[in-house]
DNA sequence: CTTGTTTTTGACCGATCGTTCAATAATGGG
DNA sequence: CCCATTATTGAACGATCGGTCAAAAACAAG
């Protein structure tokens, strides 16, 4: 009855998440956007709404096909430690070198976008929140098993590892080997499990 | 023999600083920098250069007036856990609610020009590694008291309080309190050291 | 084929970006 | 007092920003 989108809307919002997730928020133009999303100014207008409404979704879009993997791999039953070591590998060391360097999409949106649209960094920080409980529930379980070191609490434990991811986070943006990532995980860990 | 500057250097380099240590480099316009600084377009041009050499300078005056202290206070001789401790409490937890919230202005710089500005990225890194090695030194000298977990090099452990710390600034920019800043710097600081 | 509806296309909008520059003002040396 | 020199002032620049919109194009229903 109409004519119908051109465009595959998921491939779309993926290069746009791809864009504003290497380049941050108010770096990614709407002449950069279109140019990787394949489409023209009208046809974004159109189905997203603007560059704001752009980066609402491309943000769901992030939490949703990435970042749901590592929250389903640490609620999911079997060994907490290792849950938690493929985390870090899936989410750091085990990324291509340029996706690598681009950290985290959710991270980089509260640190560049918390004092400049408070409402869009409290978007990324409750999804990240989702990540601390669910090691948090991975901690539980490992501390049930008689693994965790008992100088800390499990929230404690979770908040410790999201701390670290975070920085790590940081740290991969700016070109950090994996092997000097996947060093102070190995630090982390040993510290706050016994392994057996 | 010429007429002299109306302006105090230092006082308008520390209101860029503040301005691009809120806002980041991009979203900082050189009109918000003329209001806070006090001076006009042909004075910023004239004695700083443009915006990007403006930058530069802000880091730099960072360095030396901020995170000059904190290196200096883990060189010191004395109990090195408690130098330590201070330079969290210092760089995080102390500080006014307001600018707390601004995180790091060095973590900050990394993250949001690594793939934008990496000769600026690459200067914040280096200052931020002079953290890291005074890191070293302090746990070096606590090490030697017996005070180190043996789980851990000296090395990985200063990696690991800097990426702590780096994790804790992007936490404080989006508003946790000194309180649960604290808790998780007394967690990482019970697993690291062995208080006697 | 005609018609109604939606998408696509690209020109265009005002606002703002960082930067330049000519005119004016203020100083110290002679 | 006068002049060489530098700082200040603010208008103006081209470029680019995010956003709008009318015309053209592509479909489905009748």
């Amino acid at each position: 009855m109409a004519r119908p989108q051109a465009f595959d809307r998921d491939q779309a919002l993926s290069a746009a998440m791809r864009v504003f997730w290497q380049r941050g928020y108010t770096a990614s133009t709407i002449q950069q956007l279109l140019a990787d999303m394949g489409i023209n100014r009208g046809s974004l207008y159109g189905a997203f709404g603007g560059k704001r409404a752009l980066f609402q979704q491309a943000m769901a879009f992030y939490d949703e096909r990435l970042m749901a993997h590592l929250v389903a791999m640490l609620n999911r039953a079997g060994d907490p430690l290792a849950a938690i070591r493929q985390v870090f590998e899936l989410s750091l060391m085990g990324m291509p070198a340029p996706q690598r360097q681009w950290g985290c999409l959710l991270v980089n949106t509260v640190n560049e976008l918390a004092p400049l649209e408070p409402p869009l960094a409290a978007d990324a920080r409750a999804r990240l929140d989702r990540v601390q409980q669910a090691f948090a529930g991975a901690v539980e379980r490992a501390r049930d098993k008689g693994k965790v070191s008992d100088a800390v609490t499990d929230h404690q434990a979770a908040h410790l590892l999201m701390t670290t991811m975070t920085g790590l986070r940081v740290q991969a943006r700016e070109g950090a080997s994996s092997d000097a990532l996947r060093d102070a995980v190995e630090s982390l860990m040993r510290l706050l499990f016994t392994e057996q």
